[in-house]
DNA sequence: ATTATGACTTATT
DNA sequence: GAATAAGCCATAA
């Protein structure tokens, strides 16, 4: 049993929540929990403790731009993920994500 | 309580 | 449009 940090839990059940074949950003998950830490998205993803439950390669930047998920971090098994997420039908072009926009989920 | 860090964002150069 | 600096919020030590 892993202790996990109140925040990040959200962050987890609003990334789980995402539709395949769509992504989020970090600003719309720090949004929907009425917060600006949009950091503590990404470093709860990080954390990552429900590795295929929380589709983190589903979480991706304002800009539309793929996360640090990708060669800043050290892991780049997370690129399977991006592959994955390909599969799933989003276009991801090096490391942008293309029709972001139209795939974009919101919490509304 | 204080300091340091970050899978970010926005503004400025 | 790309690179740099500063800002903001929560967690960990």
């Amino acid at each position: 049993m892993i202790k996990i940090s109140p925040f990040s839990k959200k962050v987890y059940q609003l990334t789980k929540q995402v539709p395949k074949g769509k992504v989020t950003t970090y600003k719309q998950i720090a949004k929907a929990l009425n917060t600006k830490a949009y950091q503590e998205v990404g470093q709860a993803l990080r954390n990552n403790p429900y590795a295929p439950k929380v589709p983190c390669h589903r979480v991706i930047k304002t800009n539309g731009l793929i996360g640090g998920f990708n060669g800043k971090t050290k892991g780049k098994e997370i690129l399977k993920k991006i592959s994955l997420l390909k599969k799933e039908g989003v276009k991801i072009k090096e490391n942008k994500v293309l029709n972001f926009k139209t795939i974009l989920f919101t919490f509304s």
